[in-house]
DNA sequence: TTGGTGTATCGGGAAATCCCGATGTATCTT
DNA sequence: AAGATACATCGGGATTTCCCGATACACCAA
């Protein structure tokens, strides 16, 4: 993944929404704290709050972790999905010195 | 345009490419000083190292200005680009703090 | 083992993006 | 005015992205 298919990954309105709902869980999914925990929220929970459909929420979430900004724990049938708050940092730095 | 639209327009490595050329024009555009001054940098300067068509990059051009990180200015029969880099300075703010 | 739940992958229609050649417009030169 | 130069816009084929429904896979519970 290169520095283009971060940018394209972060075009996109929902994608965008959902790593600013990863930033606070507790502030967004505030759902009797069922099916969230350390390993970040499961898909079922951030397909909801999105709005689409469970394979498009699926393939964002996919998208988003081959470029590493977030990384996903599977616990039994539930797959959590968390920020990489280090790859963000690089991200930053990253822009700031090259854009 | 909002923030997914200025994702959108760094989602090229020409675009990206063009934008890093305008950093240090005097670096990347050495030919004689002509077609260069303070207005910045030419079309036909630009499409040369490109290797994209006029029309192709004039459209790119267009783009990025339309984000506002570049501006354009009218001289004769040329437009000149520049960057905008009080532009680049709130999208890194912007960035540093939404994302 | 059977059925239910959560997620991933597949196939695809619609829309957007990429980049081109052709054409239009503005400006300069003679 | 006529031709040349620089750029913008138009029309479109090829590719990618968006987002869906259908289906496959993994795991759990009874």
């Amino acid at each position: 993944m290169d520095q283009v298919d971060i940018f394209k990954a972060l075009s996109n309105k929902k994608r965008l929404l959902i790593l600013e709902w990863l930033k606070d869980p507790a502030a967004h999914f505030p759902d009797h704290e069922s099916h969230s925990n350390e390993f970040g929220i499961c898909v079922g929970q951030i397909q909801q709050k999105a709005g689409l459909t469970q394979s498009t929420v699926s393939e964002y979430l996919s998208l988003l972790q081959r470029t590493g900004l977030i990384e996903s724990t599977r616990v039994g049938q539930w797959t959590y999905y968390k920020r990489n708050e280090a790859a963000f940092e690089r991200l930053k730095e990253l822009i700031n010195k090259e854009l």
